[in-house]
DNA sequence: GTTCTAGAAC
DNA sequence: GTTCTAGAAC
């Protein structure tokens, strides 16, 4: 036979020597999620916690407590907790400055597990938005909205994204995501979007 | 997901 | 010479 393979485990219960291993940083909403300085509301079903690196004046995500990996895992029976999500995330903009745009919404193909429903102010002004992929993950039809997810999952009882098309949209050139002009380069396009109101009107 | 940094682009 | 992007991280 050959030699015994080492199977440690860490803290996140991950294999660390297997290959097939989760990488350590895939499981930190886990962490961030039962972080109390993090946390701004919770409830029976859900937590909601200030994203880590907010990539503009306001980002929440909202999670729920159950267990849900991600959207392959969405079964019809979550249907209302979708909706309750999304009710929450919904106050919770409200709350932050009822005046200003938001969106609420999934990544297609998220880097880290759980499920967490985005919601984010559409000024996009802040230092952690930084390089192409963070731009176009919530200005491509990568940032699918909430209504659609849960549109779909109502229509086929499950919610499927393709991967490698998905992260094709990642690549797309630099586009205001209010104007649509195109720009060169993430700091050009930072001082342009200062431009243009993200008020309700 | 972020950090770091080589080297491309200017 | 400086700005900016993009790929590795054991």
């Amino acid at each position: 036979m050959t030699s015994k393979r080492k199977l440690e485990e860490n803290l996140d219960g991950n294999k660390v020597s297997s290959k097939k291993s989760v990488p350590f940083w895939k499981t930190g909403l886990l962490s961030s999620m039962h972080d109390p300085e993090l946390q701004v509301y919770k409830d029976d079903k859900l937590i909601i916690i200030k994203d880590k690196y907010p990539k503009a004046k306001y980002h929440f995500l909202v999670m729920p407590k159950e267990n849900i990996p991600n959207l392959k895992s969405l079964k019809k029976e979550n249907i209302d907790l979708l909706k309750h999500m999304h009710e929450k995330g919904k106050e919770m903009a409200e709350k932050s400055d009822a005046d200003l745009k938001f969106r609420l919404g999934y990544h297609a193909v998220p880097s880290m597990s759980q499920l967490h429903l985005h919601v984010i102010s559409q000024d996009f002004d802040s230092p952690c938005l930084k390089n192409k992929k963070h731009w176009n993950s919530f200005t491509t039809e990568y940032f699918v909205d909430s209504e659609e997810i849960i549109k779909e999952l109502e229509k086929n009882g499950k919610v499927v994204k393709d991967v490698a098309s998905s992260q094709e949209l990642l690549k797309k050139d630099l586009r205001c995501h209010v104007c649509k002009k195109e720009m060169k380069t993430i700091p050009a396009l930072k001082t342009h979007i200062k431009e243009h109101s993200y008020k309700k009107s």
